[in-house]
RNA sequence: GCGCCCGUAGCUCAGUUGGACAGAGCAACGGAUUUCUAAUCCGUAGGUCGCAGGUUCGAGUCCUGCCGGGCGUGCCA
């Protein structure tokens, strides 16, 4: 179905054209800024008549003498400096609506014309540590994301980019063998038998451990060597390691309604084995330089502090590779195997320069035709009351499991007190749905590239622009009509 | 130093990508309402859109230069 104003954009078009015999005339329909102007508003003539240097308002008396829109609207009124004002009929709106329902109920307004594959990053967590506040945001704005593409017609593949690979995988490891070696060998039980209750505490031990305990360290350092070798009892581990926090994310993306399932990982270890090819191939087509004994890219237009070029570096001087040269595998992963006709990255905007390099890398590889789409939807900081990051008391990041069961907990105060005859399971309910979606909403309806400051209690607010307003007055709403 | 993001009512933010007198919620003030799930309602006041230029018939919106805040700026992610 053709939007409204995009008919009367044509119409009123090509009644300036004939108007005037050009063909470059702009109709410019936009909603009307006030009721009392109409419903549209053509904005086009007042350029046009500058152009001609005519007045504005003879010119629209003569287009809209050229125009017949008795089937849509009333006639149209010129007004001010030359603005056509257009009330459409009370009959085509009625059976405008029946069309919109119609298609509303199809799911088929305004799809894409072309469908793309459009793949977005986000999320992103690291193995064997809780998702944190630092995460939210790139989980429900890259949701938000998917869903919109998705309903626009276009195919989304979803890429959980988690940290799963490095080195304190080493560590990890022999943390596992400390603990549960043992009954592998006594019992002959299997790994999979076994579940670590939590995933953070047992991270907190072996790193304490690699910092205490020497043979620990060392221990752990020729674990990391055993796994990147691919070694055949070590990868297990490793596997099982990732499992676990798996299971622990798929709890939270559950509990915050995110589309985003186990097939959707593909985190740094998936792409290890691609890091040499890639800088193979940039070394290759020239494009690198060794600087300071580290592979470096040096894309046009980048500077540091002293005004020199700005380095992209892939290859560390010790050898190892970098999140740089992930994110390049990654990029010509999405583009040759997934087909992708887009990329979006959904990151925290201090991330922005480093993208900006990324792309201009890929770019200068020529991994990316110039009809791919590569962008980077960043957003800012969620800060504490104190106006600084949100940490804990102590400093620590906050967990995300904890800042979601706290507004559970708040908005299951309030169902207590005001409903304390509901059941239990659904006092329950309405907690979670309050409590959750008080800390999604407040999310979204904050500039997304702005930071904002984290309040449970303006999100929990009854008043103002909430998710508990909105829930309340749609319950009530609900009940009237019952 | 350079780059990026942000700057709109006391507070939190909208402002349809250049259109008609700059909007909403909270807070404030003045009235009304004895109650229907926990949302009251009406009204009033509150603005040099950070500042100064420029482009334009028209600028919160585009350009330039300042000011203020945040972030980034070679082997972390």
């Amino acid at each position: 179905m053709k939007p409204t104003i995009d008919i009367l954009e044509e119409r009123i078009s090509a009644a300036m054209a004939t108007a005037t015999g050009r063909d470059d005339s702009a109709a410019i329909v936009r909603p009307s800024t006030d009721p009392k102007f109409g419903d549209y508003q053509a904005n086009g003539i007042m350029p046009l008549a500058k152009k001609l240097k005519t007045n504005p308002c003879k010119l629209a008396e003569d287009v809209v003498g050229n125009l017949d829109l008795s089937d849509i609207c009333d006639p149209p009124e010129v007004a001010g400096p030359g603005f056509i004002n257009l009330r459409l009929k009370p009959e085509f709106l009625a059976d405008r609506l029946i069309e919109i329902n119609r298609a509303i109920a199809n799911l088929g307004i305004d799809k894409a014309d072309v469908p793309k594959t459009i793949v977005v990053d986000f999320s992103s967590p690291n193995i064997a540590k809780q998702m944190h506040v630092g995460h939210l945001r790139s989980t429900i704005i890259g949701d938000c994301v998917c869903r919109v593409l998705e309903f626009l017609g276009h195919k989304v593949i979803r890429q959980n980019h988690i940290g799963d690979w490095g080195t304190q995988f080493g560590m990890l490891i022999c943390y596992f063998y400390r603990t549960y070696g043992d009954s592998l060998k006594q019992f002959g039980i299997t790994v999979s038998d076994i579940s670590i209750p939590n995933m953070e505490v047992f991270y907190r031990e072996a790193n304490k451990l690699f910092d205490t305990d020497s043979d620990f360290a060392s221990e752990s350092r020729e674990y990391v060597v055993k796994l990147q070798s691919g070694d055949q009892d070590v990868f297990p581990i490793w596997q099982f390691i990732c499992q676990q926090s798996l299971y622990g994310f798929q709890d939270l993306y559950r509990s915050l309604g995110i589309g985003l399932n186990l097939s959707d990982v593909r985190g740094e270890s998936f792409y290890n084995n691609k890091l040499a090819d890639v800088v193979g191939d940039l070394k290759r087509n020239e494009l690198t330089v060794e600087s300071d004994g580290a592979v470096c890219v040096f894309p046009p237009g980048f500077k540091n502090k002293e005004g020199q070029p700005l380095p992209f570096i892939i290859q560390k001087s010790d050898g190892a590779y970098l999140y740089a040269t992930t994110d390049l595998a990654a990029l010509r992963y999405r583009i040759n195997e997934l087909k992708a006709n887009a990329i979006i990255y959904v990151t925290d905007a201090r991330q922005k320069l480093h993208f900006e390099m990324l792309f201009a890398v890929a770019k200068m590889a020529g991994w990316v035709s110039d009809d791919i789409e590569l962008s980077h939807v960043m957003f800012g900081s969620i800060l504490g009351e104190d106006g600084t990051p949100l940490k804990t008391r102590a400093g620590e990041s906050v967990k995300l499991k904890e800042l979601l069961d706290e507004a559970v907990e708040r908005a299951m105060a309030v169902v207590e007190e005001k409903n304390p005859e509901l059941s239990p399971g659904k006092k329950e309910q309405i907690a979670r749905a309050v409590g959750i979606g008080a800390v999604k909403y407040a999310d979204y309806s904050n500039n997304r590239t702005s930071d904002y400051v984290f309040s449970f209690d303006k999100m929990l607010a009854m008043d103002g622009n909430t998710a508990p307003y909105m829930q309340y007055a749609y319950a009530r709403i609900k009940s009237i009509e019952r």
